[in-house]
DNA sequence: TATTAATACGACTTATTAAGTCCGTGAGTT
DNA sequence: AACTCACGGACTTAATAAGTCGTATTAATA
């Protein structure tokens, strides 16, 4: 319960990495170095892609660099990035109402509901620039 | 990812229940009534009552009622009571550094447990009295 | 132009956790 | 004694997270 994911994770450490190497970096670099699952890290890079969180160059000499500075990226932004949505922290944020069997009966939607939105600006606060 | 389990949220209806009514109140009353799964609710109402929530009556004409005024009980010790501990938002907060695999190149943990700690206030400041 | 090393992407399997169920025991009131 | 509640462990099922695999695509370079 609570957790992150080790995906949104892994794209952390990937991002601080590239924020600090500066040079065109391979998932496979990244992966060696902080001993992550290959597959996996390289999936989430792609997320990082198609968001256009950083730049990948494809073809022999590629991998990917940053798409711009580090204190501009929030680490919501890599979380809706990599989770495809911003995460909430009860079903029916992410599903809606209707699908929650009981939410006719629901009695903390709404405080739930306002927890949600300072959890989510906590991470929108936080840039990957801080993840030192 | 990042979501309140269905435990913690029946207790929180549960509690708010038993903050309104006042009167001693059973765990089928209260399942019916917000159409919750009985069995799973009598487990999460146990929990709040082994440590001392919610106080209970056995027998016959007996049931639940709350230990102490609402604005007293944080949203946290209910989760602590419910899940057994205070849930991390990463695996080593719960299970500790060498449980995680990567933790010898890890780089991300300062900033994280950071957000821990702020997370854990926001549920220790939140008051069952505040859920209506 | 063939080779090579990188990203891209979907399908799949496995592992872990959450959610829900079942069943018997113990306690207190009438 | 009977009834109805809490107590608690074992179990099953469902959902999600984590990880793997196969194949296609892209671009530098020898
Ligand atoms: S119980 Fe209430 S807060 Fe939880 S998912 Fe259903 S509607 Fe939302
Ligand atoms: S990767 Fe780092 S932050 Fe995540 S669990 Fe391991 S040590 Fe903790």
């Amino acid at each position: 319960m609570f957790k992150l994911s080790k995906k949104v994770e892994y794209g952390l450490i990937a991002l601080r990495h590239m924020a600090l190497v500066d040079t065109i970096t391979t998932a496979k670099e990244i992966a060696t170095h902080y001993q992550i699952p290959f597959d996996l890290l390289a999936k989430v890079m792609q997320k990082l892609a198609k968001t256009k969180i950083i730049i990948s160059h494809q073809g022999i000499r590629g991998g990917y660099k940053l798409a711009g500075s580090a204190n501009n990226i929030s680490v919501m932004s890599v979380i809706q990035a990599i989770e495809g949505h911003i995460p909430g922290i009860v079903q029916c944020i992410d599903e809606g109402l209707e699908n929650c069997s009981i939410h006719q009966n629901c009695t903390i939607r709404d405080p739930l509901h306002k927890v949600q939105k300072n959890l989510e600006s906590t991470f929108i606060n936080l840039k990957v620039s801080e993840i030192v």
